[in-house]
DNA sequence: TGCTATACTATGTTATACGTAGTATGCGGA
DNA sequence: TCCGCATACTACGTATAACATAGTATAGCA
């Protein structure tokens, strides 16, 4: 499912911040988790996802470390700071409001059959 | 609850095209329908919906009439054309596309607990 | 007459998703 | 050993929508 791109603003970047999360990861690697952890839902491009990260850096959401892999390559990880896990969990707060309000709608399939349409 | 500016991007139009789904609707009245029905998470100003509408129009997935209403105003009414009906549904399938990423990533609440965190 | 709600138009700003292009390195196979 | 490929990241330009702000005009009511 090819998703237009105004729909997915504001959807990868709480992707992003979710998958941070739990442990550091690198730029390659939430391209990859993105796209196999949506289906291809939320399958950024590198154009996409590097600008992002240096976006939410720049307003301390993440920050970095630069550091060779086990391979010997450089690889430059992301981990959440102190206010990126307050903006995450804004955010989902957000969504979880518009997902109601799409639900109130009629867009988004309602509670009652949510299970089967989702699943 | 307030959402922020590209959380909103794409949300506005499909909500539009959904009311405008049922019935004809004038400006004015979709801007006060979606606050009311989304209860103020879909709010649009006048300055967002108006644009949108000739950006729809201009598009083709609405058409509208310019007729005056009932109290003697002069109002456009905009209904859905078959090209909106179409965009609706290809939008409606991208949101719950999206939802469903949304809720693998964890981000949306689960299946069996949809029902009341959404209720 | 003046105020308020209704109804719409116009313009400029900001943010971000993405196309496209380019750089550099580790690794496996021929 | 050398080539090609996957990995990993950087840089720049474009398009578009959400919104702030401002302005126009009419109906109804006190």
């Amino acid at each position: 499912m090819r998703i237009e791109r105004e729909l997915m603003r504001g959807a990868g970047p709480v992707a992003v911040l979710k998958l941070l999360e739990r442990h550091e990861m690198y730029g390659y690697e939430l391209i990859d988790a993105l796209s196999k952890r949506s289906e291809g839902v939320l399958a950024l491009g590198q154009s996409t996802l590097y600008p992002m990260l240096y976006n939410m850096e720049a307003k301390g959401l993440i920050e970095s470390t630069e550091r060779a892999a086990p391979s010997g390559r450089e690889r430059r990880y992301y981990r959440l700071t102190r206010t990126g896990h307050a903006q995450l969990a804004q955010q989902t707060e957000q969504w979880v409001a518009i997902s109601r309000a799409m639900l109130a709608l009629g867009i988004l399939p309602g509670p009652t059959t949510t299970q089967e349409a989702l699943a």
